[in-house]
This record gives C-alpha cells, structure tokens and sequence, in this order.
DNA sequence: ATATCTGCAAATCATTTGCGAATTG
DNA sequence: CAATTCGCAAATGATTTGCAGATAT
C-alpha cells in the first residue's frame, strides 16, 4: 500500500489557511498567506502538502484555463463561475445528469466532467444595471 | 485600434502544420512537427504566433488540467472528452443550453461555458468488453 | 519606408526534486 | 528508531521577452 501521512505541523497549517481563504488560491498566494503567520514554511513544502492532500481527498485542485493551479477546500462536487469584471471565482452547482446521459448513451464512460462558466456575477451585473 | 497582421511564411507554415494535425497538440510537440519540415523556425516563433492566432480567432487555445496548453484548429464551438486508457482528446457537441440557462435565470451573465469530460472512450469501451 | 516579424538566448513563472537535518508515530 | 517530512537551493518545464537583423505591405 501507499505511504502513511503523518499530520504534520506545517500540514495542519496548510489546511488550515486554505479553509480560511474563500478565494480558490494558487499554491503561491496560499504561500504568501501562510507566510504571514508562520515565516518559518518552505515553499516547496506548501507544494508537496497540497499534492498530498489533493491525494487524500481533503482538497481538490483546479486549473481555470492556463496560469497557475488553485487549490479548493470544498469537496464536495461542484463547479465554477469566473467573473471578468470582479474576477471572483464562485461555486455552482449544476445539474450534470443530461450532460453525462447522453455521453453514456454514446458509448462513453464518463468518470469526471469539468465545467468552467464565465462572464459577469450576479453581483456586478447588478452593479452596471443601476449604473445606467 | 490594435497592429496589423501580417501573413509571414511562418505564420503559414505554423497553421498548416496545425491543420494537419487531430491531435491536439502542445505547442512543444506542435514545434518538433514544424522543425521535421522547417527546421529553421525557431520554438519562439511558434508560441508568438500561436498567441495572435488565437487573437485572430484562427484557432482555439486549450487547457486540460495542469500540463501544457493545447492548440485547436476546430474553431466551431465544441467541447472535449479525454480518454484516460489511450490518451486521445475526442471532440464532443454537448448541447449546453439548459446549463447556461439555469445559469442565467439565478442572475449570472454566462458569455462563455467550458466542458470537459474525462474517462474512456467508445473505442477502448469495446476493447474492454471484448477482452474478457 | 517602416511596422511587423524572426531567431536566438536569456529571463520569468510555476512547480518539482535532491539532500542532509528535523520531526512524528 | 525508522519512516516521513522539512527547508533550502538548484533543477525542470512551459512560456515570454529583449534585441538586432530580416521581411511583408
């Protein structure tokens, strides 16, 4: 079998900033915000933790177009909203059923399905709306 | 307004070889197929004119993941599905409609929508089937 | 003529790896 | 104690950029 995790000091801290931040980070921003608190955290131990605990289920990492990977707290299944005037990642839920159907239907086995929406939030669509 | 493109025989060169090729590819493995028949491109020439081409709308940039970016010739609007067994990027034609739809009616202004499915596909499904 | 483009090499950005020391179970 | 993890610095992989010379319109 695989290797035994230990829970780890700076594991713990890792996860720990991660739940905090709502904002989907990149491994670079999660470094910069656990820095802050603890000044003593390497930077490729923020790498290696956050591949151990995608491995383990406890994060999820996303990739939003090219750019840098982002690391995500919330497990459960779930999709994205990029907004291009606020920039604010949100999460949706979509009902992927229809989508995977007609897949199967197909002849595909379908494991894992990834959606990317983007556009403008509900918040600032509201914005530009009173702005005229 | 923004520069004038030229059509340099670089430019050409890098299109046609991408036309030809179903793949999918990188613009690493996009460059080793230019450099069989042009060896003196350079691997600069390729990401620059990969980027205005994109600009251009001539093609379509992917990204599956983390890894590399992937370049597309399909410039009709379609999503991907990944084999996970052979490695193959198929094109798919989900219809979206309900999804974006759902979308708008909760306040979002979706403009773009990106799918990716993963999994295997009906080729290696029937292999499997056959093989026990 | 001159704005655009090219090839090369060096720079940048995101991420990974080697290693000897520190920590966890 | 022995497997795991750490921090650091160097390595890697993908992509971009600076620049002087070449090219397209």
């Amino acid at each position: 079998m695989g290797p035994l995790f230990r829970k780890s000091k700076q594991r713990k801290i890792i996860l720990g900033a991660l739940s905090e931040m709502k904002t989907h980070p990149t491994a670079q921003e999660l470094f910069a915000r656990v820095r802050e608190t603890d000044p003593e955290v390497g930077q490729a131990t923020v790498y290696r933790n956050l591949r151990i605990l995608k491995e383990q289920g406890e994060i999820i990492e996303l990739s939003f177009g090219a750019g840098a990977r982002r690391y995500d707290r919330n497990v459960a299944r779930h999709e994205h909203f990029t907004c291009r005037r606020c920039g604010t990642i949100e999460d949706i839920y979509p009902d992927t059923r229809s989508l995977t159907g007609s897949l199967h239907k197909k002849g595909y086995r379908v494991d894992e399905m990834k959606i990317e929406a983007f556009g403008v939030c509900r918040k600032c669509a509201k914005k530009i709306k009173s702005n005229r």
